[in-house]
DNA sequence: CATAACCACTTGTGCGGACGAGTTGGCGGA
DNA sequence: TCCGCCAACTCGTCCGCACAAGTGGTTATG
C-alpha cells in the first residue's frame, strides 16, 4: 500500500552519519565507531558500511586511516562557489525599469568574435540597467543572433518577467550548458557611464553562453562599478 | 625481489578503460563491454569491475543506465582552473629588479582589517613589479605580520630567488591552505600608476592567504592593468 | 493486427566471507 | 628499565553469490 519508496540501504546510512555530524553528536576530529560496530549498530553488511563511509570520504565529510579508523573532518564546504555576474543577468527577470532599448543592429567586431558569426552580421542587442535599491549598479548588454531570437520574444521591446535563461527554454526547449566568462578592468563606455551616473572604472564582464554541444547561444557585456562589486572567490592551494 | 608494488584490481580496470577511451577505441557514445563481459575478459570479480565503472562515472568518464549499459563520455574536463593572480604572487621568485621596496610600517587600516590584528600594529611590506618581456604588468604589495616574519628573509630587502610560499614553507614548515581573494576595478594608487606607467583603470585584487586552521599568513594587494589581464572562467549553468 | 507475456540481457544493491596490511598497547624476556 | 614480539583491533581489497529492477526483442495470444 505505502508508496514504500525505500532509498538504498548505504545510502540510508551516510544519512545517518550525516546527520550525527551535523547534530554536533560526532564532531570534528571525532572517531567514528568502527566499521564492525556500525554493522552491528545498524544491522547490515560490512560491504554497505564501507560503501557509505568510501563515499562520505570522498565527498569530504570524514578522513578514513587505513589501521587506525574513521574520522569526522565536519560539513564539506560547497567550494564556496564565486559569485558569477553573467549567470545573474541570464537569469534576471526584466520590468519596465530595468529594460533601456531593445535594437537590431549589425554585430561590431568584438561581438562577431564571441558570436563566431561574420562581422556586420545583423543581431539582436538587448541593454539593461540593474539597480540595487535605486541606485543603477550595472549596464548589461545582451546579444542574441538572430537564428535564436526568432520565434522568441527575444526582439521585442517589452521586458521579459521570467529572465533570458528561462524564456528561451520555455519557448525554444533551448538548454543553457556552461558559460565562459571573462572578467577585467576598463574605463565605462560614454552611454555605460551615463546610465551608471559616474565615469569611474568598472569590471568588464565578457561571457558567452553555451548549449550543450558548445555552440555559442548568446553574448553579453556587462559593466560593474569597481566601487559597487567584489567578486569573492575562496580556493585550495596546489 | 621485484618492489612489486601493485595498484588496487580496481584501479588497474579504471586504467585500462581510460586508456581505452584516450586512445579512441572507445570513442565517445560507444556502449562499454557489459559488466560480465569484462570479468571474463580482465579476469576479475564483478564487485572489482562495478567498482572501477562506479568510479569512473563519479568522475565523469562514463555515464551508467540501468538495464542498458555504460556508455562512454569522454575524458572529463577539469573544470578549467581559473587563474589565481594571488596564488602567483605566492609563487613567483623575485629578482632584483622586481623588489621594489621591503619596508616595517605600521598596519593601516584596511590591512589590519585583512590581518586581523590591531591597526597600527608593525607589519613587514614587500612591495614588487612584475614584468611580461619588459613591460610591467602588475604591482604586488604583500603585507606580513611581524610574528610570520621573524626567523625568515620576508623582512630582509633581498629577493627570495624561490617565492615566499616556497621560504615559509623551507623555513618555518608554514602551509598555505586556501586563499580567499577578492576582485574589484579601481583606479591605480599614485604609487601604482608611477610603476606601472600608466593610470588606466586597474583590476584591484585583495587577497589572504591562511593555514590549515584557517588562521591568516598573510595579505596582498594587487594591481593588474585591465589592458594587460583577463581573468577567464568557464562554468556549468546549475 | 495489436497486445501481453516472456526471455535474455543489462545495471543496482546487498550479503558473508576471506585475506592483507597498518596501528596500538600490553606482556614477557633480556 | 628497556625493547621486541604478539594479539587485537582498525581499514583496504577482493571474491562469489544472490536477487531486484530496467530494457528491448521475440513469441504467443486474443
Amino acid at each position: 500500500m505505502s508508496m514504500d519508496f525505500a532509498p538504498p540501504k548505504y545510502a540510508q546510512v551516510m544519512r545517518a552519519i550525516q546527520e550525527r555530524i551535523e547534530s554536533g553528536e560526532y564532531a570534528p576530529g571525532d572517531m567514528l565507531p568502527s566499521e564492525t560496530q556500525l554493522v552491528r549498530e545498524l544491522g547490515v553488511g560490512r560491504t554497505t558500511v564501507v560503501r557509505a563511509l568510501q563515499t562520505l570520504a570522498m565527498q569530504g565529510w570524514i578522513e578514513r586511516e587505513h589501521g587506525r579508523g574513521s574520522f569526522v573532518k565536519g560539513r564539506p564546504e560547497s567550494g564556496a562557489d564565486r559569485v558569477r555576474p553573467s549567470l545573474s543577468t541570464a537569469e534576471q527577470g526584466e520590468n519596465a525599469d530595468s529594460l533601456v532599448e531593445v535594437t537590431r543592429v549589425p554585430a561590431p567586431r568584438h561581438v562577431s568574435r564571441l558570436l563566431g558569426v561574420a562581422e556586420r552580421t545583423p543581431v539582436i542587442v538587448r541593454k539593461r540597467v540593474a539597480r540595487q535599491s535605486g541606485v543603477p549598479s550595472a549596464v548589461e548588454t545582451v546579444w542574441i543572433p538572430l537564428e535564436i531570437a526568432v520565434g522568441t520574444d527575444l526582439d521585442k521591446p517589452e521586458p521579459l518577467r521570467n529572465g533570458i535563461r528561462r524564456h528561451l527554454q520555455a519557448v525554444k526547449h533551448l538548454r543553457f550548458d556552461h558559460i565562459t566568462e571573462r572578467v577585467s578592468a576598463r574605463r565605462p563606455t560614454k552611454e555605460e557611464a551615463e546610465l551608471l551616473g559616474s565615469s569611474n572604472p568598472v569590471l568588464g564582464v565578457l561571457a558567452t553562453v553555451h548549449d550543450p554541444a558548445g555552440a555559442v547561444l548568446l553574448a553579453m557585456s556587462l559593466a560593474l562599478p569597481g566601487s559597487l562589486h567584489e567578486l569573492e572567490d575562496v580556493f585550495k592551494v596546489s
